[in-house]
DNA sequence: CCTATAGTGTCGAAAAGTGGAAAAAAGTGG
DNA sequence: CCACTTTTTTCCACTTTTCGACACTATAGG
């Protein structure tokens, strides 16, 4: 399991060094293969290889006559790209994925459970507070209800 | 499977550099050997030359009295254009093919399993964020609901 | 305070992308 | 039917980008 959440930082090129002590998971996980796509968050998730493939077939399985269905394949399989952990422990975020989420220098690292999100950072802290304040106004679903911290 | 987003340029003659990590697994499915034709959203749809085939036995198999399906056929067997890799790598996307599709110099070029969709790239980005913010507005299919990214 | 490890950036070689020119082919009109 | 024009295709050369290696900097732990 991926938790915590990490400031990490873009160079020119793009590259985004993988925090050390999610390492040598990812090396034994799926030896450094690792698939970036998108999100309808307007952020970026990071899976290893083998958890994308996963999800990849339950996408494609979907009924194809569905819109919406078609449009979150089309969307999620579209942005997929492939990478690898390069000697120094980076991945390459290619420019059209960086762009979708717009990530300049800093970003944020936050581990989900089987996956990564990336985000902005000066976007992540807007949505993060926008959301804590919404949240009071909405009604919860039973299982939350019940759900203590 | 082919995945990702490129950013592509089409130069002035309508050639377009097939990204080099797809060329490899295009030369040995098909030898070169490319189809371009039409989508109803208004792109172009590029096929190895057996994954198109197969798709137009199926096209050509629809029942020809059905309104729907004759158009569907009409269009897209109408369009189907081969085309060839080019010794550094280029497809050539015909004058009729850019109109439909309104390709001018920037166009994306979108992984879709065995085949790819090119989209001129202003285009797709509404289109996307269009889609993107439809979806929260509608309701999802159950397997949809019950899928977790 | 020193050492080890992680993080960041730069440089050079190699590969890929791009455009143009020349050759071939097709089309057009006399 | 031939000559001329226009388009298409192929080939080549130049530019740009990418990738890998390395080195320097910062940080944390001993």
């Amino acid at each position: 399991m991926f938790r915590g959440a990490t400031k990490v930082t873009l160079d020119a090129k793009g590259r985004m060094a993988i925090p050390t002590r999610y390492r040598e998971r990812l090396a034994s996980r799926c030896d450094g293969q690792i698939v970036v796509t998108v999100d309808k968050d307007y952020c970026l998730l990071v899976y290893p290889l083998p958890d994308w493939e996963e999800l990849e077939r339950k996408l494609i399985r979907l009924p194809s006559m569905n819109k919406v269905a078609r449009r979150i394949q089309r969307i999620m399989v579209g942005y997929a790209t492939e990478v690898e952990l390069d000697a120094s422990g980076r991945i390459l975020v290619s420019r059209e994925l960086r762009d979708f989420a717009g990530l300049e220098k800093q970003a944020i690292l936050i581990g989900q459970g089987n996956k990564f999100e990336l985000w902005d950072e000066e976007r992540w802290v807007e949505k993060r507070d926008a959301w804590l304040g919404e949240e009071e106004e909405m009604s919860l679903p039973a299982e939350l209800e019940s759900l203590s911290f």
